[in-house]
DNA sequence: AAAACTGTATCTATTATAATTACACTAACC
DNA sequence: GGTTAGTGTAATTATAATAGATACAGTTTT
């Protein structure tokens, strides 16, 4: 899958820990996520247009969610970015022969149900729950750093 | 999506209507699909590691199904391919920064189960439901042929 | 031995994706 | 009112993924 809806999330979950009152800059943002600021700018202008966050122009500009994170759901990002990851893409060529049209239509189809079913999905996910569980797995995670690891085994034992 | 799972699943329509007792060279089958012979060679032979299809090299050789169309889910197709149409593209630096190792954890851990998701449904499809399903849709399509549709309109009513 | 195939690697062309640059526009601040 | 720090967006370039093409070794049948 492109990776716009990756970063689309990326940034929202950044968006969402910015408690500060400052709107997020996308020179900020693109350090957090690791890709070219001009990406995000597209990325978060088509984000606005979808009414999921507000963005602001000039000094002191940037970016905020205009939903609570408890109310933006993956599938609004992925209807937003128009992923369509399960689109199969067939050949371009204008042939009519029925059987290959036929098939085609059924495919099509079949793989558009799976797409439904996909988004019903992501509307069980939202940008908060991502967040909380990204925290846990953090806290666990921290758990192996260098300074909580033992250099002598042993040592759990005493 | 990667083309290469539609051309497998379209062969194996193709086969799986072949009932003559020849096997179906990839020549043949690349005309089909509309496709290079040399691609078809290389999907079917995945496939057959798969055992989904038997091939035979040498003369008069070719491809058939190793299983009946009604055993063949999409399901079984989609893992032979190896599509992973919901894999997320992270990108590849070596970044350690927990937060983005934390995000991108559980966001591959929600597309993973999105994917079992996706395979649970590619289970219920059979190539020989697809093949009856683009039958089906073939007929209704013929009746829009141009020689079922009158030129005057008003034929219809006499 | 010749013919008709598959199996597979490699090269090339095409397309999709991402990075970069550029600049017009906007709003805050002094 | 001008400077500054930002977005919005288009255009260009670089890179990667995909597909097409070619080539040829290996395998069966005739
Ligand atoms: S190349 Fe796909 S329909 Fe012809
Ligand atoms: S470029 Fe993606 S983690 Fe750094």
């Amino acid at each position: 899958m492109n990776s716009e809806f990756t970063i689309a999330v990326h940034c929202l979950i950044e968006l969402a820990k910015n408690t500060s009152g400052h709107l997020y800059s996308s020179e900020a943002l693109s350090q957090k996520v690791h890709t070219h600021s001009a990406r995000v700018r597209k990325i978060m202008s088509t984000l606005r247009k979808n009414e999921l966050v507000v963005t602001k122009e000039g000094i002191r500009g940037g970016y905020r969610l205009n939903l609570d994170p408890r109310e933006i759901t993956l599938a609004l990002v992925y209807r937003a970015i128009a992923c369509e990851a399960l689109k199969l893409n067939w050949c371009s060529c204008s042939e009519s022969d029925p059987e290959l049209i036929s098939v085609r239509m059924v495919m099509d189809q079949a793989f558009g149900e799976a797409e439904v079913l996909l988004e019903e999905y992501l509307e069980r996910l939202t940008i908060d729950s991502l967040l909380r569980q990204a925290e846990k797995v953090r806290e666990s995670l921290s758990c192996l750093c260098p300074e909580n690891i033992p250099s002598d085994p042993q040592s759990i034992d005493k």
